[in-house]
DNA sequence: GAATAATGTTCTGAATAGTGGAACAACTGC
DNA sequence: GCAGTTGTTCCACTATTCAGAACATTATTC
């Protein structure tokens, strides 16, 4: 495997994570390589554009990583059409509302919208999370090619007591979800947080995205959720029409 | 220079500038490398996760690299308190607005919102363009450090026959921007396309970031430059407010 | 359905390119 | 001015990467 590669990438994730510039004594350290070779690995990322210095001669990234990641982005284009229905669903439940794709085996956040309330589930835009235990993930799950080829890969870790543990546990729920239109959480993933989702298809009955509400457990009790169910089902079929599926592919013209 | 790092990246980027997914010899043929060098490189970013590959056994990037970029962005706070002041901006003007930051001496428009005319400029997220020509760039360039160090590593490049030619010149206008507090630019990037700016300024009197209108030329006479400089003037000074400027920096926490 | 073309993958030896260590230079704080 | 940093350069070694060809696998054509 390409070794210096891998570098580049680290020394670029290190800086990408770090909210101030680093110096290269500090990221050699940080990453448990040689000083000078941390010091070419900067040196060629800068003259890739990726990562300038300041002048104190302190390397930070520059906004080039998140060109180019927009790029990936532009394409994953439901976000840009999702953004109207998930507002309506924000204010009918004043709850936090999130749009996933499916990355892998696990969810990356494109969008959410806060709850107005003061206690309510955190979710990052661009976040990850593993699918098989989030209602996002679920949603998304229950529609790929083949759940069960996906589950296979998974490495299963138990993140609350109540997160499912084997493959036959999830692909049982999955058919349940593809039965009943949504899927559900509760503290699988984050202890004390509930939430539904549903997912968007595309053409061919392939998710692309799922919208899900989720809150604290406190108001979140069984009845809420069901509840709250058919609203989000309608706002992913609102998404759904609005973004005109069609395509093959989750692939669709930039905006 | 380490140039697997660069070649790796080089791949990478192909593959985000792409629209559907590629194959290895495709990709070696496009950056002129060797098939089995391309494959090895394909594999390195599979581990590192920024890419994956489909059914077909194509590659195509993870969202892992729109990931890495959001927690760049995310420090280029700006974005988020922005997008209020910038609608109603849009409303008044019935323009394209455009909020823009300084990334060496180009400017990457962080967000837009285009206006509802059948013609109007065309910006895109995430895009670039050289700072001394556009009415965002002076207006950032207008209240850096240094702004002579930074143009005199700028390599000039005619765009159009108005584009600024020299250092010189650019300075000049710039301490014009400076006195007025807004900066013009008419056709000196994409003929046919004129705008006004103003800087977003954080502690220290220095730049952090600008608003922009732009416009097809004729619709956008000096006269109505001049009527629409104060409004975009406003509209920075909003966004400054807002944001509750006062670090040290452009960072801030996260959302 | 066989033959052919095209693509993805693995292998090998050769040598280049990257590595670590130490030496040097430029600052910083005492 | 001196010790203690941190950034940068140099150099010899060897591990890593590279090209090309061989092999495997899939697509295409007749």
């Amino acid at each position: 495997m390409d070794t210096t590669l891998l570098k580049g990438l680290a020394v670029l994730e290190v800086l990408a994570a770090r909210e101030t510039p680093a110096g290269v004594s500090e990221i050699a350290g940080l990453l448990g390589i040689g000083k000078s070779n941390t010091h070419r690995l900067l040196q060629t990322l800068v003259a890739a554009g990726y990562v300038r210095r300041d002048a104190d001669r302190r390397y930070a990234c520059s906004l080039r990583l998140w060109e180019k990641g927009w790029d990936v982005a532009r394409r994953y284009d439901v976000a840009r059409v999702a953004r109207a229905p998930m507002v309506a669903l924000a204010q009918d439940t004043a709850e936090t509302v999130n749009l996933s794709v499916l990355d892998g085996d696990e969810v990356v956040y494109l969008d959410k919208i806060d709850s107005p309330l003061p206690v309510r589930a955190d979710t990052r835009i661009a976040g990850r999370a593993p699918a098989y235990c989030t209602a996002t993930g679920k949603a998304l799950l229950a529609h790929v090619e083949d759940p069960a080829a996906l589950l296979a890969r998974v490495t299963w870790e138990r993140f609350t007591a109540r997160t499912p543990r084997d493959a036959a546990t999830v692909l049982s729920e999955l058919s349940e979800v593809r039965r009943r239109g949504y899927a559900l959480s509760r503290g699988e993933w984050r202890d004390g947080v509930a939430g539904v989702a549903a997912p968007i298809l595309g053409a061919g009955g392939r998710s692309l995205a799922a919208v899900g509400v989720g809150g604290p457990a406190e108001r979140m009790p069984p009845a809420r959720l069901r509840r709250l169910a058919p609203m989000v089902v309608a706002a992913a079929a609102a998404i759904t029409r609005a973004a005109g599926m069609g395509g093959p592919t989750l692939a669709r013209s930039a905006p």
